[in-house]
DNA sequence: TTAAGAATGCAACTTTGTTGCAAAAGTATT
DNA sequence: AATACTTTTGCAACAAAGTTGCATTCTTAA
């Protein structure tokens, strides 16, 4: 593969630009969630703040990234896996962990959300997990 | 207990003031979790922004409230129940569900989070679930 | 009642997110 | 490879959300 981001975006039915291809690099090439804000200081001069947010809102919907939500006002953004992609609707079910010490957040791409019992009359759609602690490189 | 607010400022040790009262009022009546927005508009006219944005954190801080993350950008506040408040360190464990539908957000108090192992060389502190769907009125 | 400390309101500001529209780039077809 | 059509981008202007410093007001405890 020469060229992994276009390869995606190809089977998303999206035509290839260049910010779709940087901002696919981008996260490639991250070992973490991104927040809107990381990927626009890593090319805000490039492209512009607007095209960043309806890039990422193109991506989510196509299920190319799926996001993680927080506490703190900073929604975060990841790759999602072969499964997550082949499979028409997404679902990620796996366990996300934000590490207090270096702020990172990450895909415990093998850790699955455990099941629960709803309580009567309520349906699940989708479920959320996002532990909080110590990552393995800052212990 | 003729006021129920002043009795939850006072165990917190918080000077008991006209505009954290009504704020408490606001969420004890309340039967889902609010953003800030939410509370915003229910008494922007009697109380400046900036005291809502500092009485929420106040409240946070001391364990009156607990915070539910989200992926829309709109971190909600749900009061902590007796077992939050009196365990000094405070902890919900309890699962929270959105409804798609009607957009409330609520704790499920009576689920509990399950437990999960995480991989070598990572802590867990906190733990937060959140369950999307539809909810029992909207069934 | 008063002095000390804490909370509030205001103003000014920064950051974040949104929308409409014209220009530019991408895609498909010949 | 040139074209016509569609999609994406950048810009400008705005709206909303969140922050900070400081003077004033309110709480508390003696």
């Amino acid at each position: 593969m020469k060229n992994q981001g276009e390869d995606i975006l190809k089977n998303s039915a999206l035509s290839v630009t260049a910010s779709r291809k940087r901002i696919l690099e981008i996260f490639l090439s991250a070992d973490n969630a991104l927040a809107h804000q990381d990927i626009e200081t890593k090319c805000a001069e490039q492209y512009d703040r607007v095209t960043i947010y309806r890039t990422l809102q193109t991506f989510l919907e196509k299920g190319i990234i799926h996001n993680i939500p927080s506490t703190d006002n900073m929604v975060r953004y990841a790759l999602c896996n072969e499964t997550c992609i082949t499979s028409g609707h997404h679902h990620d079910n796996h366990v996300h962990f934000k590490c207090d010490n270096c702020g990172k957040t990450v895909c415990l791409d093998d850790v699955n959300i455990p099941a629960v019992n709803l309580p009567k009359g309520y349906t699940m759609k989708e479920i959320n997990m996002v532990v909080n602690g110590t990552c393995k490189s800052c212990k």
